[in-house]
DNA sequence: ACAGAAAGTTCAAGATAGCGAACTCATATA
DNA sequence: TATATGAGTTCGCTATCTTGAACTTTCTGT
């Protein structure tokens, strides 16, 4: 059970057909970095190198670093709720928020 | 203006009125540390460390990191209500999603 | 003003990140 | 088979993180 975030990463990474070397490009780094942090696991990595990763693998940092969450359909629909809630008035957006600000005290 | 990223946390520590010692217990690190990412500016500092100051500072991560981004936004407030909704436990996130269900409906 | 506490600051040292270059292993092409 | 090409792997090295403990400054009450 170590290393989920490496084997995160190596999982979306090959969804999307990168190789090593083309995500590394991509974030800036070097190849051998990447695979270092999907196989040997980097303690901790540096927030830059890691939402550079998150963006190009479209997922939320946040995600790759929760280790219980290792789904993201769940973390989808949240999205679209996120959404929905822009679209409510400025007050009922206001009321949703202070609900949540109080359930989060617990 | 360098360092953005040590003066937006500084700013928002001294907003929540938390001194170095308070904020760094909280996240789990030496007072000393963050007196040195504020004020010294800490390079790559990690995706840990950063998590965690920006949750307890009620912004995202991405908001530090971006250099160009030193306003607290209504896109990044949503951002951050979406972000402590998935830390809720499941049923307060039904909830939560039932009312915004409810309220999208008038 | 003084003592004591609280906040902020400095620094040396050990741990880790992250890179480049060289290597292995597999697959393809002739 | 030989060669080449692409993907993955290993490793040593430097830069940076991150800490703890000691230090200085600022605040608070008497």
């Amino acid at each position: 059970m170590a290393n989920v975030l490496g084997a995160k990463i190596k999982e979306l990474r090959k969804q999307k057909g990168l190789t090593l070397e083309q995500l590394a490009e991509k974030i800036g780094s070097g190849k051998s970095y990447i695979w270092e942090i999907e196989n040997k696991g980097v303690k901790r990595p540096s927030a830059e190198k890691l939402a550079a990763i998150a963006k190009e693998l479209d997922v939320t940092t946040d995600y790759l670093l929760d280790n219980e969450q290792t789904e993201i359909s769940e973390g989808l629909t949240k999205e679209m709720y996120f959404r929905k809630l822009g679209q409510l008035d400025e007050d009922d957006q206001k009321r949703i928020m202070d609900m949540i600000d109080a359930w989060s005290k617990k």
